[in-house]
This record gives structure tokens, sequence and C-alpha cells, in this order.
DNA sequence: GATCTTTCGTATCAATCGCTATGAAAGTCT
DNA sequence: AGACTTTCATAGCGATTGATACGAAAGATC
């Protein structure tokens, strides 16, 4: 279960000057930002606003603009994190999927956040410098799917699901409609519709 | 049926020096080259190189940056719009739903054009610059669930669908399925694999 | 052919992009 | 206290952004 690897939060040395703000609340507002805007489209100005901070103390405490994304993604990912550990402890993969469905619902129409999910809305370029960034929430993603998969395929094992069930598909479907659902809320869409698409998509779940 | 309202293409007066390129053309090279890089993040540079033409000529032929994307879409979704029509033609709305779900993996995997949906990777940024760009691809967006929704009350009211069958539900799940594709065809998921992923959507539908 | 209209290529515009040089300030260390 | 380390705020770096001013060039109209 390492969704996102730590990254090495920060070296923190023992001398030198303090940081005069709170580097998790910056980094939260960071997440915030690139999760309405993307990651090309923030800028660090942007960024610089929403934190609090000074471009110079954003640099040395973040790196650049692409780490301080990637560790922000990783944040994010660390609620995804706790998603996927529901995968596992899920009654069955079905009840895991459908959780997964309706937290993604709720959390791309939450009143307090940007709507849509961070990691869909990250990328719109095929720029060669945000290749890194589209790798990183690609690679989330499939880590997520991967997850659901082996849960599928256990409850395959256990007779809970029939035998012929294409576990990589139904996964694939579910992460599908998921980054579906972040378009969709991007759109206006509403909570209660949200939720009702993911409900019809679980209609595609094979019965034994 | 008037997914793209056609934009007016040009007034082309009677007199003066005659365009020294292939308005359209150029237009289909521009909307390739959002389609690859999104909205924002394609430059006037990058579209100029693309389309062979200098950017007071890009200028004067499509208006600003934000017209011509306008006029681009208009012109993929006129390719939509073909799909849209295969809705109303198709024997079943389940039929027109699969068809829609294989053009779209099928579109999103090709080897001349970028990969995924223009219309899902047009906006990744919630700026108030790209609102009107946000608000046109959504608008595309409805009105093919819309199309879709009216096709499956018809099967509704014919008997081919149960009577309880939510029609919002079930195209929004096509529509969120199609936008996922997008996603995980940009993740580098093969065409086979979105198919099976777009066939497994489909066992969602209800059956009489 | 003269005139008019429009597009052409060249050379930019101000604004913003991501990022940083610089020296003062604020801490911890011996 | 004094030396050391790191962050602070100010200011600005070169490059790129979307969009144009300008005059020459090319065609239609009379």
């Amino acid at each position: 279960m390492e969704l996102s690897e730590k990254a090495v939060p920060a070296p923190r040395r023992k001398t030198g000057r303090p940081l005069s703000f709170d580097r998790d609340v910056a980094l939260e507002q960071a997440m915030l930002t690139f999760w309405a805007y993307g990651y090309e489209t923030t800028s660090i100005v942007d960024l610089t606003t929403a934190m609090g901070v000074t471009a110079p103390s954003l640099y040395t405490a973040f790196g650049d603009k692409k780490r301080l994304f990637l560790e922000a993604v990783a944040r994010y990912a660390g609620d995804s994190a706790a998603m996927a550990d529901r995968i596992a402890g899920a009654a069955t993969s079905y009840e895991a999927a459908r959780n997964m469905l309706v937290a993604a619902a709720t959390a791309f129409t939450g009143e307090t956040t940007p709507k849509g999910c961070l990691l869909a809305s990250a990328t719109a370029s095929g720029s060669a410098d945000s290749a890194e960034v589209q790798r990183a929430v690609a690679t989330i993603r499939g880590a997520i799917a991967e997850h659901l998969r082996a849960r599928i395929e256990q409850d395959i094992a256990a007779g809970v699901l029939p035998p012929g069930t294409q576990a990589v598909s139904m996964a694939g479907l579910v992460i599908a409609v998921i980054q579906g659902l972040s378009v969709l809320a991007r759109d206006g869409t509403t909570r209660a519709q949200l939720i009702d698409i993911g409900s019809t998509a679980l209609g595609a779940w094979p019965r034994k």
C-alpha cells in the first residue's frame, strides 16, 4: 500500500532561521489551487497568493513548481489511499466499488473544495514539460485500479463472483466512471445525479 | 440536431487580397493542436506552426484564440454530431450506446490523432478567462446526453426497456464512461482494453 | 490602368510566465 | 556574545504569453 511514497517531506536542518509559515497548511492551499486550476494553468503567483508565501520562500520550501505539484498530489492521493484501504477492507469487491463511487461523487461535489478530481483535472497538456506530471497521476490511477482488480480476483477465487468475471475490465470501468464523474462534476452535475450514475454503473457488476 | 451551430465560418468579402492558405485545412490543424495540448496550454506559436500561418493571418482569419478554439470544437463536434445522429438511427438505445462507446474507444486511440477526447482534454482550468470554453464543451456533452436520454425514453415507451428505467442516469453513465475512457486513453490504455471497459459498462443496461 | 479592399510578412507591444540574485533578518550553535 | 546557517522581502532576470501596428503586396472593381 504505497500509493504515495511520502516523497521526503523535507530535510529539516537543525540550524538557521525557522520557517515563518506552517508548511502543511501552505501545502494544503497549494493542493486546493492545483485542484481548482490544474497544473500548467496554475501560476506561481496563484500559488504564492493562496499559500500566503513569497516566491523565494515557496522555492526554498518546496523546490520548484513541479515538485510542489507532486507533493500536493501525494497529499491528495493520501486521501485516495485511505479509499484504497477501504478496497481491501470492504466485505466484497462490489461494496468496495460502491464505496469508491459514492466517495468520489461526494468528494467531487464538495462545498469547500474545487469541483471534480485533482488527478483528472491536472493535465490537459501533452507538452514535454508536464510529461512527468501526467505520469504521476496516471500511476496513481493505475495503482488504485490494481488494488480493485486484486480485490475482484479475490472474490472470484472465493466464489463470490463468477469464474468468467473480467477483473481488469471491471476495475477499469470503475476508474473510468470515477474520472468521468469528475468531468460531469465540473460541468455542474449535482452530487445526487453523480451518485445515481455511480449506482447505475454498479448494475454492470456480475452476479453469481 | 444543432450540436454545432455552424458558427458563421466567415463573412467572405468580395474584394481584397484572397487568403493564401486553405482555411479548412488550417482549422483542421488547429483542432488537432488543441486536441493534443488542450486550450490554455496551446500557445499561439503552437497554432501558427501547426497551421503554417503567421500570427496576424490567424487573427484576421479566425478572430482570436478563443474563437478559433470554439470553431475547432464545432468541427470536432461535427464528427460527434454524426455519432449523435447514429443515436436516433440505431435500432435500440442499447445499440446506440454500444456504438457510441466503441466509436469513442476507437477515436480516442487513433494513430493519426491525439489520444483521448478533445472535449475532455480541453480545460483543466477553472479560470475566469476560460469559463466560456468550459461552457462550450459542457454544452456539447449535455446535448449528446440529451439525445441519448430521449432515445432511451423512446425505448421505454415502446416497451423495449422496463418502465422503471432511469433514462437520465443511463445516459449520464454512458457520457461519464466515454469521458473516463478519454482519461485512460491518455494514460496509455490500449484500444482493446477501452473497448472491453465500454462493453463491460453495457452490462448495466436494463433487461426487460 | 487607377483605386479600393484585404491579407501579407516583419517587427514588435505590454503583460505574465517560472524562477532567482541579493542582502538583511532570525534563529541555533559553540 | 560571536559565528554560522537558513529564511526573509525586494527586486528583477530572460523567456514566453496573447495580440497588433505598420507598410508593402495581391487581388477585385470600375
